[in-house]
DNA sequence: GTCTATAAACAGATAGAC
DNA sequence: GTCTATCTGTTTATAGAC
């Protein structure tokens, strides 16, 4: 669904790889490139070579973002299916993928905190991102929970909902430094993440029933 | 709650301010103390006056949200309620005040952003405010689900709970460039706050109902 | 394509007048 | 308390050898 298709390679791979984990973490200003080249093993001026200036960095760190989580939503099917009973299931079942995907998948680390900085600058970047992925992905689940509840697929009620239900997902891993405090945990590993993904899949069951009564 | 109780006044809170806003907007290494400077209509070396170097002003910053965000937390009631329906009803008079607050009061809009990084980046100033405010809330929130729901307060499954029911809220607040895209609104006013905090708490009642029954 | 060396701009901090 | 002027370190970007 992006129009991102080449996978990077070689020096300006290892260079994006470094970006994207350095620009998350310490956010795109107070990282200097002299810091991610190091990490990549590779010398400063092969970010001007490769990339033009550190703000071409930055947007190829979001085409490879854009490129990774279409990889992500390209496994989970496009069919919408007609009973309420399977829409329920399927979005059941994209939720826990999206899970185990945000909350402990390894290529999604660096990509999670790279975005969330950008949805807070709201800057260009957030706008191919939104309208390649974010956008198709929701419109998505808005039609599962409009087959799963009888409810209209663009009503203002349906597109909220759906809001309602990725942010409970969502802010286990934007909010996870409070998260692990407040429950004790040593980090939020794949048995963490199952428990919370049991208890959004509950949550979500519960949901749907009761927007059926509506 | 919170230990710091003085209010900054004068070109110390104007700096504050500023800096808050920027803080957030553009991060803490992107702003440059010129411009914070500009912004509160004083002088540069102001900074080194009042607060020593930047990141003395980044501390003072944290004091103040500290500071403000007790103030808000201060108006709710502190008494658990005996009965199950009493709890709830008080769940969701703070769910509705929290919803409030966080998406259109305006004393909030600068430091939810600032705190936002400062949790993304899980530095000194979160230990700071995890410890005299959000853990309190969130013990707090925890007490009065298990009231409503008769479960324990203190067990790993009413902990997440809390968790999902806040997340749901605040990912409205975090992700809002993406759910005005979405919705397409124009902004995030009073309308579609109350739009927001009714499905919220129409949610939370039928999570404590369904957390009862079992 | 990759590297070293350097230029030009900009940052935060400080000295000292008022 | 507030200001101007300046020092010192660091940053990005680039020129040019290999």
């Amino acid at each position: 669904m992006a129009d991102l298709p080449k996978a990077p390679e070689g020096t300006a791979a290892d260079l994006i790889a470094a970006a994207l984990r350095l620009f998350g973490q310490k956010g795109f200003a107070a990282t200097p490139i002299r810091e991610i080249a190091a990490e990549a093993g590779a010398n400063v001026a092969a970010i001007a070579y490769h990339f033009g200036n550190k703000e071409g960095l930055r947007r190829a760190c979001a085409a490879e973002v854009a490129r990774r989580i279409d990889l992500a939503v390209a496994r989970v099917p496009a069919s919408t299916p007609a009973s309420p009973a399977a829409a329920a299931a399927q979005m059941e079942a994209i939720l826990r993928t999206m899970a185990g995907f945000v909350l402990t998948a390894p290529e999604a680390e660096p990509i999670l905190p790279f975005m969330l900085r950008e949805v807070a600058e709201d800057g260009p970047v957030l706008d191919t991102v939104y309208g390649a992925l974010m956008e198709p992905a929701h419109r998505r689940l808005s039609a599962l929970w409009a087959a799963a509840t009888g409810q209209e697929a663009e009503a203002e009620r349906t597109r909220l909902m759906v809001f309602a239900v990725v942010g409970q997902l969502l802010y286990f891993r934007i909010g996870r430094p409070i998260v692990i405090r407040r429950m004790g945990w040593a980090a939020l590993g794949p048995a963490e993440a199952a428990t919370i993904a049991d208890l959004l899949a509950g949550n979500l069951r519960g949901m749907i029933e009761r927007e059926r009564a509506t």
